[in-house]
DNA sequence: CTGTTAATTAACCTACTAGTTAATTATAGG
DNA sequence: CCTATAATTAACTAGTAGGTTAATTAACAG
């Protein structure tokens, strides 16, 4: 895989990674914890895999402790993606209708009342 | 491809792809123009893949105009992928350090400095 | 009608993805 | 030491992704 966050959408275009993530934004869980749900449609080698690709895509860090492997979600590709998404924000508000109150916010700063100030400090 | 939401991260895990998009984010664009800075690089067939899968994926829209197929992008398909994020945003505005502001915003708590309970507001 | 430009389609190739089963490693507990 | 549990690795397979070249379609301009 070429950049980052070629990785990480690549990582993130797959229902069962995403319930993966889904899970662990709730919490640390083992491979068996986040298997579970899975295992009447795969094996568990196929498991280990897509958190391998999760975990190369820096969505997940996995640790050690005795014979499990807890797993944690990892801001920081999370914030590349919304870091990327930013840049095309204002198509999607455009189709809210909200345009204007969004061009406020980024201009003058007050107002924000909606999840569209996010991007007033980017990085 | 399964769901929607995958075929979208899937186009998006590719660099060309994104590129296009860029290109496309000002301003409609024919098929020559948007393949015009990779054709040292690939051949126009590819190019044309290139935007099936952008197509497909509901991220741009062609018409035609004699000759020549106009491509816009398109707000929809990216409005679903904000929409994906939002659940995870706590994650990244919190490596931001700004997690407390958060949760007092939210809950009314002060001074929570752990994830643990990430999803208070799923959605 | 002819030639040029724009773009797609067809047929093919290679590499990678996502899954499988079977074997292996590592740790804990009696 | 032996066995069960947790997870990974190995080896293989089918299907798909992303590229190629060559041929084809479509519209316009003389």
């Amino acid at each position: 895989m070429q950049d980052n966050l070629s990785a990480t959408f690549s990582a993130l275009a797959d229902p069962t990674r995403r319930a993966m993530l889904a899970r662990l934004s709730e919490g640390e869980a083992n491979v068996s914890d986040l298997a579970k749900p899975f295992l009447n449609e795969m094996s568990l080698p196929a498991i280990t895999k897509h958190l391998k690709v999760l975990e190369k895509a820096g969505l997940i860090t996995k640790s050690r402790e005795a014979q499990w492997r807890p797993c944690k979600i990892n801001a920081e590709a999370l914030k590349d993606v919304a870091g990327w998404m930013e840049q095309y924000r204002v198509f999607w508000e455009e189709s809210f209708d909200r345009l204007d109150e969004y061009l406020k916010t980024v201009t003058g700063n007050k107002n924000k009342k909606k999840k569209g100030k996010a991007n007033a400090r980017k990085k």
